[in-house]
DNA sequence: ATCAATCGAGCAAGCGTTTGCTCAATTTCA
DNA sequence: TGAAATTGAGCAAACGCTTGCTCGATTGAT
């Protein structure tokens, strides 16, 4: 049998109510009775039941965590589990759990957070992808519940709270950094065009080449899947084209991966003959050969930050128009991408 | 404010208490009633407060999820993301969702998980790690709380239910693989000795070099931590030993990485110079550089089965005493670990 | 010494479900 | 046709905690 709040009263000598404000830390509480409960949990071992606390309460001290659908592809890129350590190690700082819920289909991952929402067990949610007309993020908007999102959402972004980071300018400076090392032949390969990661990608290296007074060339753009798979495909495509690129940057580690693993195959030398870059400096960016120069987006931060962001909303203490927290990022150079031809310097 | 079982009661004009069996499904309510109870809930929008009903129920559809202290390690494999599908996966066929507590010190993990059991706020638990004289597993024990544990557990594992993947024989296998293709100077790269499935796996290698008449060497046994880092480190000690070894055994895709690549960079080919075999036969396994020949351990299968064994000791439906399931295994060969060398196989 | 203000703690009414019991209405059987 | 058995639905008491309100006791001011 549990151990209940009034195990503890009797045993203290006191009230229900007074060892409910014991452990509120009410300061309606003489610190000698608070001292005397105290001792008397510690004795009994008590442990407030959850759900008898949240019913009360209308509050449950947990976040919800919304996957793709399509978990299964989330779930194989590294990008999951370090965005949730980061959502974890806030959500933890602050006495939040993590409720985590999966489905196969879009149906049953929206259905779910309904169940989440409507039953009462979460507090806020997060949603950790953003792909166009989602339903769940339409549900939880017209609900008015509190959610953030990692990644830039689609539609009215202005009055919902996101992390992200920014892709634009990330996508733009890697490409300034390949023409800077004397590359004029530059190719892009990106994910689903459905994703605003991908569209901002994209768009960042296509400002790069016009600002280099560099044409974009449709036959230069590749897309694929989010996996190296998919990097592996698009590469062979765009080594067809004539006039080859002499560099490609390539939205995501793992389909970068494909695309370097492809290259060998075919007889070409990374960084010599293809110079390669990509997004998310994964763990295993570090491990492939060659090495892959990578921008660090600090997955980590998106996590934390999303998940600071959600708490603040669900303490009321966050304004009622949406956020926007763009964690920074900043280019790891490493031997895929080559080094600058004409220069000197040491470093 | 929440639409509850009242609410729907009057709509429908009938008792909340029958709102509820009508919910549950109880025979004791007349189809008819049963029908316009239903059109209510839909017509108003109903779901049950989850609260409520664990409170009242004494149970929570939910499962708890315990992650070893250094979250960060295990977030960085792979392993964790595919375990995790697994479990999601069975986890919803049977209506359960996912509690999860992470924490830094192993403390933290520690009082995470009491407070999952004694506040109620999991019906069981699955430990996501094996490591000798761990605390977690030893109180969820002598608590007599449903769990599962991932991995073969340490001390009195007859009392404990667990899956696992039988790691001395893959050891064995792929060891006696390494022989027959003709390998003689065989080395074993394991993670941390604490860890039963090194243990294991190193057994397995040992019995499977006894068994072929060849002595177990110390200086062919090299441990290391189980990432990429690690496996660089240990295969420099290996090649300083008189008489380097001709193959590696490497506990971990991740460490077998960091092995490859240091073979690369010290001028080695694989397979011809160093032939390199793993285990889990994670996602990238068949990405890098050549291709890593490694035990596929079904890691999705271990978390499916896990949560099988846990919804089973939950419902009481399984025996008092500790089971045990083996998940099967079978090796991947690629490219890391050559062709046998007389053999005229076409495949 | 008297009264108002303050303080500390208890009472009891929820929070939204479930479920054992009760009871009226209907069916069955002799 | 009457009594017993069966069926369908409602009553009300939990489940363990929070919190507005009440109230006696202590304190301070006059």
């Amino acid at each position: 049998m549990q151990i209940t709040i009034k195990d503890v009263a009797k045993h203290a000598n006191v009230a229900p109510s007074t060892v409910s404000r014991v452990i509120a830390n009410s300061p309606r509480i003489s610190q000698k009775t608070k001292e005397r409960v105290r001792s008397s949990m510690e004795e009994l071992g008590y442990h407030p039941n959850i759900h008898a606390r949240s019913l009360a309460n209308r509050s449950t001290q947990s976040i919800g965590l919304v996957m793709p659908s399509a978990a299964t592809k989330i779930l194989q890129n590294p990008f999951f589990p370090e965005v949730l350590r980061g959502i974890s190690t806030k959500a933890h700082q602050n006495g939040y759990s993590l409720y985590m819920t999966t489905g196969v289909t879009e149906e049953e991952v929206l259905s779910g957070v309904i169940e989440m929402v409507q039953g009462r067990r979460v507090d806020g949610v997060i949603v950790l992808y953003s792909r166009e007309d989602d339903k769940v993020v339409q549900y939880l908007r017209q609900t008015k519940f509190p959610f953030v999102v990692v990644g830039k959402p689609f539609g009215d972004a202005s009055s919902i709270t996101y992390v992200d980071t920014d892709n634009y300018l990330a996508g733009r400076e890697v490409t300034k950094h390949l023409y800077n090392l004397g590359h004029r032949r530059i190719a892009f390969i990106g994910g689903s065009d459905k994703l605003a990661v991908t569209q901002d990608r994209r768009n960042g290296y296509a400002t790069a080449l016009m600002e280099a007074g560099i044409p974009v060339r449709e036959d230069y753009i590749a897309r694929a899947e989010f996996m190296t798979k998919g990097g592996a495909k698009a590469v062979r495509e765009l080594l067809h084209v004539d006039e080859p690129p002499t560099a490609v940057v390539v939205s995501d580690d793992m389909m970068a991966l494909g695309v370097i693993s492809t290259l060998s195959e075919m007889g070409l030398k990374i960084p010599e003959d293809v110079a390669v870059v990509s997004f998310n400096n994964v763990y295993i960016a570090e491990h492939s050969n060659p090495p892959l120069t990578s921008v660090e987006i600090n997955i980590f931060g998106l996590g934390f930050e999303a998940t600071n962001c959600l708490i603040e909303q669900i303490g009321d203490s966050a304004p009622p128009y949406g956020k926007r927290v763009i964690v920074p990022h900043y280019l790891v150079v490493r031997q895929s991408c080559g080094q600058k031809k004409n220069s000197h310097a040491a470093e």
